[in-house]
DNA sequence: GTAGGTTGTAAGCACTCGCTTACATCACAG
DNA sequence: CTGTGATGTAAGCGAGTGCTTACAACCTAC
């Protein structure tokens, strides 16, 4: 039997609904300020349900984390902290569930903080490594990273005037300089 | 009558009790994750104290940032970001009250994220401003900010490994490199 | 059809939060 | 000594949190 359109019973279409609205709300708000019962309201389903199909806010969080992140990730690491900088700074507009912007209001929460370094910090760091054969490699990388997420806080999340109204392209060549002179100095 | 040792009724010295347990929390948990229950109790006064003298926990947080965040900003401008980053990289032992702590702990919060970046975002990029004729000087001074608070952050927030082994050395030898790639570009 | 497991729902539990209130205690002016 | 205002305290209010439970509605295998 093919997907009724108005199935009533549908477990799937369940847990997809609360993991869109989860990763939406997760991005606008960040992990602590964003309640269950926003996430259920948002997908339209019952809230207990949320705790069957997912067990806690935890691992929602969890799972949402796990998905999306490897978009970025798939490009040639020469071009990695371009595509970095550009996707912190496409946040803006994009009022959607990017997963950056769930990076960047949801460390504040120990157990989110730690999701967030081994699930997709340390992979960025890895590959960003490939872009230097100095023998301090994962500290350029990791300054790398910490440089683009600042960027992206102090303009999504701190709302910096200067940050927020600069041409993207303005701001991005100061960043490549920075990320020459962290690799390359 | 001078100060006696044991007053009971000495409402400055509550005050300053309260001051200071709120200075340690707020760089410890941040503001949210702060309670004014827990501020009180660290105090070792009432809780309703805290409102009676303070209003609010927000206006109590506001009075924290006021204090102390000014000993970094009467440096010379062109010593300013080697000493901004010295001051983060000595935020993991001290486990003290530093004003960075608390901002980098503290900007989940929306209310939070103004007052920092009214009070001390905008006070050290015009100093920061100083340091280059550049047109676009304030975007500069931006990204320099930007790019420490990002240091700051995933060192002391995110714990990321290769920024918290690092020799504090190495790692503000790359940030004045990158300070330079973003004043002098 | 009907039993039995899956899916959906309303209600509420136990707890924490910022904040308030009603009242006790103290210091000091008269 | 007494009364008055400043200071300190215990108790609790109302709202919100993550999560659980008891139960109804539904689908499917027999």
């Amino acid at each position: 039997m093919p997907d009724n359109p108005r199935r009533k019973h549908d477990s799937a279409a369940s847990k997809e609904a609360l993991l869109r609205a989860a990763a939406e709300l997760f991005a606008e708000r960040g992990f602590e300020q964003t309640t269950v019962r926003e996430v259920a309201a948002r997908a339209g389903v019952n809230q207990a349900l949320l705790f069957r199909y997912f067990g806690s806010k935890q691992e929602l969080f969890a799972e949402v984390l796990g998905i999306g992140s490897d978009s970025v990730l798939e490009e040639s690491p020469a071009d990695l902290p371009r595509r970095l900088v550009t996707e912190v700074l496409s946040l803006r507009q994009t009022g959607g569930d990017h997963p950056f912007a769930v990076m960047l209001r949801s460390f504040n929460d120990e157990r989110a903080a730690r999701l967030l370094r081994e699930r997709v910090g340390e992979r960025y760091i890895a590959k960003l490594c490939e872009l230097t054969d100095a023998p301090d490699a994962e500290l350029r990388a990791g300054l790398v990273l910490a440089c683009v997420l600042g960027l992206g806080l102090s303009r999504s999340v701190l709302h910096n005037e200067a940050l927020a109204a600069a041409d993207p392209e303005a701001i991005s060549a100061h960043m490549m300089r920075v990320v020459a002179a962290l690799m390359e100095g």
